[in-house]
DNA sequence: CATGAATGAGTCTTCATTCAT
DNA sequence: AATGAATGAAGACTCATTCAT
């Protein structure tokens, strides 16, 4: 059966790929960039990780898409599940600011593989976590209590803030009084915080 | 005579610091962080390099200081010659982010020279920026304009959005946004943007 | 039924081998010699190749017997189509010449490749060569115009020189002087050496 | 002393180039190009030898302009001590025989390093051993023995010929009967062509 | 027979760091 | 103090070769 070995061939392929961007994904994160270390840490050779990520920039940027891809996708999820100003604001303080003060390394790396080559997945990414923000800002204006003239653009461009926290300090409490600012920042009709 | 020539010994030797650091400073925002190619560029030695900043950390450090130092110094003047709300915007919009935008490369240095030894350093730093902000947000108290209970600490890291500036888009414009977004945050009433 | 798939297969397989050697031919004359590069460009497998060439020095001969076949195939069309001073100088500047330039990159590789089991090809070839060029200068001794002791091996020697040729430059003129001087150093009555 | 000191520095520098030039020209004759390797052989660091020649076309250049220099710096006292024949002879099959069997390798190296920044150092090495060739010549125009149209550069490629002198043989009496084709070719009296 | 993913040894190349002068 | 040649560890990258399917 040869549609079954190759099948199955392929998977193994795959695995290989998700397992060696998984530990990329760790080791860029803590601001590691090196092709042999990452090999040797997903247990193949170089050459393995060569085939499937031709360039560092193909890796870093494979890397990026993940954690976007990860990031955005609770997004539907908590519009569900909670009104939409405790969807905004959970969203900010535990999955935004948790992603960000641990992926800071990334952000190093992706800005040296800012190619012209690197463009598309870079627009693609930005516009994704735009998508995001924006269907929280919409929500909230849908209910009234966001201006309807705020900007997705801008919101998430202040959220990018949360960069900075503290991981040793009270961070969740900064992340809070953060989406606390931005949340008053756009309003329906001044401060109202709780 | 000895004194003349020590003196003169000791100008050259602080010429050759400031040199370096302006080079350095150059290099390490451009993403380039070679001690052999700073010491070509500054015309001295690798050895030279080395006797006024015995590590990279010590150099990345000594940029850092200096930048913050010179975004810094512009607060009081903006102060005196325009009303808090004015010089606010002004420094996010004209300052802060003009230098964020051009000096990203230095994030990724000092992220890389975040040893326990780099603390006190980084600490200082930190505090100068909060120092800035909070004149400019308590100017802005005091006018009445701003909420009494407005954290500059959370405003600071607001304005850290402006990191993600586009410098081949309207950069301008979306800074003015960002700045009034955080504005509208902690403006004494409610929106009010002009 | 059987024997016609079987020689079905028998012809791809022939077809396979015509291929890679034709490929490798081109890449081999143009320096490079990577068994991926030569299997990806043939549009087969790597270990296609490899079961058709068990090892470099294989592929590299193998292409090297292919040329001089090809050089040598024409020498009895020019002897029947011209007189025989004709056909030496002929065979010379627009063959040979042509050849020599060309295949530079070859030269490299025959030498890497020239291990000891290599020798029996190596040797054939040389005779073949060989064969050739005494083929043209015997017609040339049977008609009287070069001397009876004229040695074949010096004369293909001395044409050996046309491998300094510049592709850039005016190459077919100074083929056509190297091969003045030799058939000169050839001709039937020039001064006797002490 | 800083003179002193300096001058010191330089000659141990100079040293270094000349010790690894001639592990160089060994390396590269017998085929074998690693800077690693060439670097332990000569004692080095590898970054000294990238100091000195920082491409390997820049080794490649001057080991082969290192070569040409020997080669040629024989021909003034090959004709004081002989007869312009004599020495035309002896140098054809003393020195470039010996030159051009043990050298192979670096024909191979030069070819890979003909880049366009490579041309000047590559002309200059052409005209040095057309100088040379041409020095041979004339002084046998000048005795009389050889064509005053003879061609030097035609008599240099023809003695290129001798590339393919067989180590194992008796290539000693090849080297001669490919001098004497040629000087045949160029006496003073030969068969003129159609 | 053919395929091509995987492997890893071998090179290349850069750069922080030392140290003799 | 300043210099810059030397060093060599570290990481990038290629490619011959194997082997499961």
């Amino acid at each position: 059966m040869t549609t079954g070995s190759v099948s199955h061939r392929r998977a193994d392929t795959r695995r290989n790929h998700d397992r060696i961007l998984a530990v990329a994904a760790e080791s860029i994160t803590a601001g590691e960039l090196s092709f042999n270390a990452i090999a040797k840490q997903a247990g193949v050779g170089v050459g393995t990780v060569y085939r499937h990520f031709p360039t560092q920039d193909a890796l870093v940027l494979a890397v990026y898409e993940r954690e976007v891809r990860h990031l955005v996708e609770v997004v539907p999820g908590l519009l569900e599940a909670h009104p939409p100003e405790l969807a905004f604001r959970t969203w900010a303080t535990d999955h935004l600011a948790r992603y960000m003060m641990t992926k800071r390394g990334l952000g190093a790396a992706l800005q040296a593989a800012s190619t012209a080559a690197a463009g598309d997945v870079l627009a693609d990414a930005y516009r994704t976590m735009l998508d995001a923000t924006s269907a929280l800002v919409e929500a909230n204006v849908r209910a009234g209590v966001v201006r309807a003239d705020a900007d997705p653009e801008t919101v998430m461009r202040g959220l990018g803030g949360l960069l900075y926290l503290d991981p040793d300090g009270d961070w969740h409490r900064d992340a809070e009084n953060l989406a606390d600012l931005i949340w008053r920042g756009m309003a329906a009709d001044g401060p109202r915080s709780p």
